[in-house]
DNA sequence: TCAGTTCAGCATCGATCGATGCGGAAAAGG
DNA sequence: CCTTTTCCGCATCGATCGATGCTGAACTGA
């Protein structure tokens, strides 16, 4: 028979939750960046010692990879809902409308972790920075692979070029994620995501 | 008579070029962000003491401050030229061609210094991250002007919100922005823009 | 030449950065 | 109970943060 019920360890038991802790610390680096967060604010908001995060999840870049990783199946879970959409047209429009929602939330900081994270860094940001602009491309990516089979299927018209169109629409969601973090109007932004997938296919 | 003869101060003249080392420091910013961007390194950059800095620029965020002027009247200056051109749609059109020849220049910093230059902060840029949003916003209403104008003069409906169409060209150059920070091909970007002018006005 | 003024190199400020060591407290197994 | 294991508060590490004072050098006008 296998082991299948989980090794209990010895010592004391964590006294936080991991969950809520990285939580917490995702929301930080998501209003403050990655270098702008401190560990003293990420500890304080975790509610947790540094030793306790250090011994936990690492380092800081650790924490924040971990805490990237939350952010894509929580906040940015709607990516791989919206790829599921039967058409090209309904997976652009969940993709946009997804952002929008999650990048003007009230009770989440504006704008989107994979943009503002780690823009611009210096040479110690510089992993992370990387880090994000490889998350960036590989929503690209999955949405590229989504429309080439879209114009399998006849879906869209041959002769478009799934590349661009989602370069085109990751675009528009990073432009979307820039105005969101400066505080522009949720119905402001939904308008001009309509303006474009009221010209689908756009190529 | 008028003095029209500048005062000329007396003791030792300054030992370097204002506006050159003002140049460099607005490099280390475009590429480091405000933050990410250390006294040391700016002033390495710059060729200058902290002292000298700071007697000739005030502090960091005064610094700052002239770097953003500064790039508005240079790599930026494109926007006061879109315009002046005649139609809105060559307004568009020269405003996408010239972000994307801004911020993707090779002997330039990849990216747009009004996006990445603060847009997630912790408290103590706080300030400059504000001064960027305002710097976005600004570009937006100028941009919304010039397309009401274009409204008044028949050269685009009147059925056209100039506001919403702004926001939608400007979204998508922040957008472009993102993307040429992480690297993304310039004639990719330019595809997606002129997919973007070949619906115009789009609304 | 001299007095007056400014520049800028050097040292350093207190605060904070990310990260670590120590040691008592707490909870498990035996 | 006792031993073992882990957790975590506290103190602190060297480095760096933005910012400043001191002081001799450099250059001006008289």
């Amino acid at each position: 028979m296998m082991e299948t019920e989980q090794r209990r360890p010895t010592g004391r038991p964590r006294g936080f939750d991991v969950d809520e802790a990285l939580e917490r610390a995702l929301r930080v680096f998501w209003e403050q960046g990655y270098e702008g967060a401190s560990l003293a604010t990420l500890t304080g908001a975790m509610g947790i010692s540094t030793t306790s995060m250090y011994s936990t999840f690492g380092n800081k870049e650790e924490l924040f990879r971990k805490a990237l990783d939350r952010y894509s199946e929580g906040p940015s879970a709607y990516l791989h809902r919206a790829l599921d959409e039967p058409t090209a047209l309904g997976v652009a429009s969940a993709i946009l409308a997804g952002t929008i929602l999650t990048t003007t939330r009230p009770d989440n900081p504006h704008g989107c972790l994979g943009v503002q994270g780690a823009l611009a860094t210096s040479d110690s940001g510089r992993q992370v920075r990387d880090l994000l602009a490889a998350w960036r491309d590989d929503t690209c990516t999955l949405v590229r692979e989504r429309f080439a089979r879209a114009v399998d299927d006849g879906d869209l018209p041959p002769e478009v070029d799934p590349g661009l169109l989602a370069r085109l629409v990751t675009t528009v969601a990073y432009g979307i994620a820039v105005q969101a973090a400066s505080g522009v109007d949720q119905e402001e932004l939904r308008a001009i995501a309509d303006a474009i997938l009221r010209q689908w296919p756009l190529l």
